[in-house]
DNA sequence: TGTACATCAGTGAACGCGCGTTCACTGATGTAC
DNA sequence: TGTACATCAGTGAACGCGCGTTCACTGATGTAC
């Protein structure tokens, strides 16, 4: 039997009963989605999930190891959602409208955060007791922020990014942490850029999690339009035009 | 016997049996602090306190009638905790100078974060599930913002506010959210300032959140003088001079 | 001042619940020859 | 193609745990006269 045959075979039997298996591992973490958004990340329970899948609790062990493993997979889930829409959002505007493209994804990760409430504070809230986040979860979380700093150093490279002008340098400390940015998400850009950048990016979750986390309630009625127009200056701030 | 003498007799009477009471329910909440240092919100157990205090776990409601009112003692203590650092740390400035008593503040709010991160999360971060605030939270929470509006609005009312001048004109829909703001806590400032500096203080706590709930991690190695850098910024946005 | 009574703090047992995880097992599905 | 074997998914019972809350109770503390 050549090589090519038996992986053909392997290849084969994967697709029958790991096709199964993929599907479950699939409605298992979308019924703790479910559950997540009803009890919120503390609350999240294997058993309930196996109740609610009408299998026996300990028979989730055979697609998740434990809890946290399962925890994991809904992180990188968010991660990867929230990345997705921030990259849809850029992807429908002009590439030179640098500040429209910041905006439409300001927009996207708030919509998104609107609708998954309890998916967005298991990834930007509070840390949820007792969970390491393993190494697992780096790469899905810079997504959303590499479209992020295309956005800045596209305009940075094409000369669009029009400097406030009204914050001092930033410290010396952070100069090795800006290399280290330039590296991977924003190619090109100077320090003071990138750390404007970075700011702008912080008050954007900002924003999110007052609104999210109730800090607005009571003080803001409009909150679409506010956050429109908080992160538009911001985007000023960090020098896109518009 | 005179109404007098018979308050007399029962304010005695408080301060024996009374006085047992108001020491015993500061220590509740005090051992109640302590679990949530280790535990996180969510772990907070009427159980693990009663036990830590020597006491039969069906003691403590003698003192909170339930465990979410336990839970709002410790949000009210927290929101009243930032208070008081935010408000020592600008009257260590002078009056006049804005930019300085804002930095001060803002490092002063972030310090205690730190220090306290677990009630800072119960505070600032996501919700705690199946636990629903009470008015009696409304108060408390508004103490540190009152101390923010104060330094806007005496900058302002001594002309002293310098906008930045990059920002778009606030929403329209922004106007009657203002004018309850002018009213509370930025006496005199006109709706953009008010804008401005809400934005900013946003952008405060989305710095604070960003950094104790892990979003810094392998990209900021320096935090306390990026924090001091951005909030800089963000002041001068708000149009603070310095 | 002394005594009968009311108030209150703390006890200990119990109710009813849910949780994560382990383990020996039964069948079904897939593999090797 | 057929058969012996290995792999794997799902079962059901169990372990040991902790939780919030209720309730009838015992003493101690305070009150009224």
């Amino acid at each position: 039997m050549s090589p090519l045959c038996y992986a053909g075979r392997v290849n084969a039997s994967r697709t029958a009963r790991e096709r199964v298996r993929a599907e479950l591992t699939r409605e298992i973490t979308e019924v703790a989605r479910g559950q997540l958004a009803t009890e919120g990340a503390g609350g999240l329970s294997l058993r309930a999930v196996a109740r609610e899948m009408g299998m026996v609790s300990s028979a989730i062990y055979r697609y998740f190891p434990s809890r946290d493993d399962l925890l994991t997979a809904l992180i990188v889930d968010g991660y990867n959602a929230i990345g997705e829409v921030a990259e849809q959002a850029d992807a429908t505007c002009p590439a030179g409208e640098y500040a429209r493209r910041w905006l439409a994804v300001c927009r996207a990760i708030r919509d998104w955060a609107l609708a998954h409430p309890h998916e967005y504070a298991l990834v930007y809230g509070s840390p949820v007791p007792g969970y390491q986040a393993p190494q697992q979860t780096i790469g899905p979380a810079a997504r959303a922020a590499t479209v992020f700093g295309k956005i800045i150093s596209d305009a940075w490279q094409a000369g669009a990014l029009q400097p406030a002008g009204i914050c001092p340098p930033p410290p010396e400390s952070f100069a090795a942490d800006a290399g280290a940015l330039r590296e991977l998400v924003l190619p090109g850009a100077p320090d003071d850029v990138i750390a404007a950048a970075l700011g702008c990016w912080t008050a954007l979750f900002g924003m999110i999690s007052f609104e999210l986390f109730g800090q607005f309630e009571n003080v803001i009625t409009d909150r679409a339009a506010f956050f429109a127009h908080t992160m538009a200056c911001q985007g000023r701030l960090a020098g896109l035009p518009g």
